[in-house]
RNA sequence: GCGCGGUUAGCUCAGUGGUAGAGCACUACCUUGACACGGUAGGGGUCACUGGUUCGAACCCAGUAUCGCGCACCA
């Protein structure tokens, strides 16, 4: 498929073959595209380097002298450079046209300091007058840039580099043979030495490396192949018009600006694991043939193979990569499955693949019509956050600094880990890894285990087989307690979430929603609140309460399997939810709730919850130890109130709560206000000036807050223009704080 | 230089116009009949800064600072 695509692109004129400049890592020895230089800010000298302009008199001229430049004749002219080794291969000296300090100096020559020859010093735009002293050594066979000027004044190409970055200049045997580092510094002594150093200063310049092998890569002229990209209009469209989605989107515009600016792909690679170009050259240099013939592209050896040799250079890896997406897939699965749904990958590939797959998708059309939405890859692109170690570094191989998965797994668990970093995977943006997080997912799914198994302790499952989870209605639970209406409506709320967060593939999210389900609505507040039902004597509510659980914990498992797959597909056979695994069973969907019973469970339930926080606040407060069981009064203002009291009890870890409509308290009592009415602490020696304080804080607190929502109710703008539902909210406050600030008053009173 | 992203509790991070959140860390109490990889209660934020829009801004707009990434430059 790699070398048929080469042929075709060959044929059609967009692959070719050219003498040009490239990026050569000396390491590897080979070429590279312009996607795998990475720039980094690298510290090293700029040197001022003189060139003796050539006196037009002598041949040779003499060493500049002061004199000469105190009779008007410039002796030397300066340049900056950060690379004195490569100064044998300049074959000019460059100035901006309009720079007036050398107008006078344009079309004379300047003596080459080592290698010394004389070279033209001419004049280009390119050149900014601003750097340096203005003054360009031109190097054509190691800078793009000086390429370029060269190019446009006839300059010879002096190449004085060996492939694997040494110096190749017999001219100056001190520096011949010597590294390019090496050379560098040998090169500025030698200048020294002959006194055509100005000066060097420490300097802070971009050098690209090479993201193979991790050293500066030289630009260089050299014979390679090159792909002039197809289709970037189109492929520019596809992603603009949303054809493709990007997630995050603002991935969209980094892959538009690569598009806009891109250049042809150096795509032949001196290396040998590769796939190798199915060119072939003429081997018989002697024999005259049209240019044209001398090369053979073809996907068979070309007839009378003996006089041909093949190219020996191997295609870059990314021009296999780039037809991933169809030619894995046979004729049939094609048809079925593309354009796929969905890649996967992150952002640092976004160049190097996700661009080049989509090009060649729009360019050799391999879906089941001409169309482009048939032949783009995939519809969306999910971008993974990259993950970075402690001190932000990408985690690789050669830095050594990535977690060895299977240690994380040893300490916590297979689940524990992929819920942990899925939790933590917020979308396109970079992660910071801490194994606490992982440590997190394993407390996770220790926690799921635990209340699994305390349901266990209470006999077998209700519900099951799954088959008849479909369509389930509430009324299969029994009567149900507003404990399960409330949870049951949470888990529907949940369920949504969950979708919502699977569409915007917002994982994270996902992972968070069923992590705060399980642990705070399920474990903290359903179960403990259920256990009231699980440990009475009444079979009916029992079977309620555990049903409900059952059928919490099924779904709950359902919507887990992705992230942690082995304990679920554990609890859910150990469960018998399903016949078969969990892998194929139906996700849940939210449960048929009658609106009322809901809207009604869930302020009742919220009311006692929050009772039970304010009463569990006073014995927080009131110092006593949480295994010591308390007394409390409830003085409530509703009378089914009594039906939960048992429930108050378990959860406020009570020995008694007497519900006395007419109760006064005695002086000195803590008491805190809740939806339910005034829940009293009744301990015998409390200490009366500390609650005089405390109410005192409290007043105080809830009359600041009383101001701030009066005021917002006195601002008639706000009144007429907000929403009717948050004004309401205001005033539902206002009343609630003023009641509440009434009845602190009066308990504040009894103190006295 | 151009573009993109970040800046929210000590730390790592959620939070797209309506009373600032989670986990960890911290304080106190607790091995109470699922769970100490746990429970309960609590302390801790001028949401980087400055302006603007709005009845109302962490959130929208403009600008500034700062960190990171990409591209360009890189003599």
């Amino acid at each position: 498929a790699v070398q048929n695509v080469f042929v075709n692109l060959y044929n059609k004129g967009l692959i070719y073959r050219g003498r040009r400049m490239i990026n050569w890592d000396p390491a590897a020895q080979t070429a590279l595209s312009d996607e795998e230089v990475i720039n980094k800010p690298q510290k090293g000298s700029l040197y001022y380097v003189r060139y003796e302009i050539v006196e037009e008199r002598s041949a040779s001229a003499p060493l500049a002298t002061q004199e000469a430049q105190a009779g008007g004749l410039r002796a030397f002219i300066e340049v900056a450079t950060t690379r004195p080794e490569t100064i044998m291969a300049d074959t000019g000296v460059a100035v901006h046209p309009r720079d007036n300090r050398y107008a006078d100096l344009v079309g004379k020559h300047a003596w080459r300091p080592l290698a010394r020859d004389k070279i033209p010093i001419i004049a280009d735009d390119a050149i900014d007058p601003e750097f340096g002293t203005g003054a360009l050594k031109v190097t054509p066979a190691h800078d793009k840039l000086d390429f370029e000027i060269g190019q446009r004044h006839n300059l010879p190409v002096v190449d004085v580099l060996t492939a694997d970055g040494r110096i190749n200049c017999l001219a100056e045997p001190e520096l011949h043979g010597l590294d390019r580092f090496a050379a560098r510094e040998r090169a500025a002594e030698l200048l020294q030495d002959r006194h055509l150093l100005a000066k060097s200063e420490p300097y802070e310049n971009n050098v690209g490396f090479s993201d193979r092998s991790d050293v500066p890569i030289e630009p260089s002229i050299s014979e390679q192949w090159f792909l002039h990209y197809p289709r970037t209009n189109e492929a520019l469209a596809i992603v603009r018009d949303h054809l493709i989605t990007f997630f995050p989107a603002y991935w969209e515009k980094v892959y538009g600006q690569w598009l806009e600016n891109i250049q042809d792909w150096c795509i032949s690679r001196q290396v040998w694991w590769g796939h190798r170009i199915p060119a072939w050259y003429w081997r018989d240099k002697s024999e005259i043939r049209n240019p044209k013939s001398e090369i053979y592209v073809g996907l068979e050896p070309p007839a009378n193979p003996e006089k041909w040799r093949q190219d020996e250079d191997t295609l870059d890896t990314w021009f296999s990569s780039w037809l991933w997406a169809y030619e894995t897939m046979d004729e049939e699965t094609r048809r079925k499955f593309y354009p796929t749904s969905v890649l996967v990958t992150g952002p640092d590939i976004i160049f190097f693949w996700v661009a080049r797959m989509i090009i060649a998708g729009l360019e050799f059309k391999p879906g089941k019509s001409t169309r482009d939405e048939d032949n783009i890859p995939f519809r969306h692109v999910y971008f993974t956050g990259i993950i970075r170690d402690k001190l932000g570094r990408k985690m690789s191989k050669s830095l050594g600094n990535s977690p060895d998965p299977l240690e994380l797994i040893d300490k916590y668990g297979a689940d524990g880990l992929r819920f942990g970093l899925m939790r933590i995977a917020p979308s396109g943006q970079d992660i910071w890894f801490d194994e606490k997080q992982i440590e997190q997912g394993r407390n996770f799914a220790t926690k799921l285990w635990n209340v699994a198994r305390f349901r266990q302790m209470h006999g077998a499952t209700l519900i099951s087989p799954i088959e008849k989870l479909d369509g389930f209605k509430p009324s299969s639970f029994g009567s149900m307690s507003i404990y399960a209406i409330e949870v049951l409506s949470r888990l529907n709320e949940t369920i949504e979430a969950v979708e919502q967060g699977y569409r915007e593939y917002a994982f994270n999210s996902v992972a968070q929603r069923l992590y705060d389900f399980v642990w705070s609505d399920y474990c903290d507040w359903f179960v403990e609140a259920a256990k009231t039902g699980i440990f009475g004597a009444d079979e009916a509510k029992k079977n309620s309460a555990l049903s409900v659980m059952d059928y919490v914990l099924s779904a709950v498992l359902r919507l887990l399997h992705p992230f942690m797959p082995h304990i679920t597909e554990e609890l859910w056979s150990l469960f018998g939810f399903g016949d078969g695994s969990i892998q194929f069973a139906e996700p849940p969907k939210p449960i048929a709730l009658d609106e009322l019973d809901v809207a009604t469970a869930r302020t009742r339930v919220s009311a006692i919850y929050s009772a039970v926080q304010a009463g569990r606040n006073l014995r927080a407060e009131a110092k006593i130890p949480s295994n010591k069981k308390a007394r409390f009064v409830l003085r409530a203002t509703d009378g089914d109130v009594s039906r939960e009291s048992g429930t108050l009890e378990r959860l406020l870890n009570a020995e008694q709560l007497t519900l006395d409509r007419q109760y006064q308290g005695v002086p000195g009592e803590p008491v805190a206000v809740t939806p339910l009415g005034e829940i009293f602490l009744t301990v015998g020696e409390s200490d009366k000036e500390a609650e005089r304080e405390r109410l005192d804080r409290e007043i105080e607190r809830l009359e600041t807050e009383l101001r701030a929502a009066e005021e917002k109710l006195a601002n008639a703008s706000f009144v007429e223009r907000a929403p009717a539902t948050v004004v309401d909210e205001h005033r539902r406050r206002q009343k609630d704080i003023s009641e509440q600030v009434a009845k602190l008053k009066q308990a504040r009173l009894r103190l006295q």
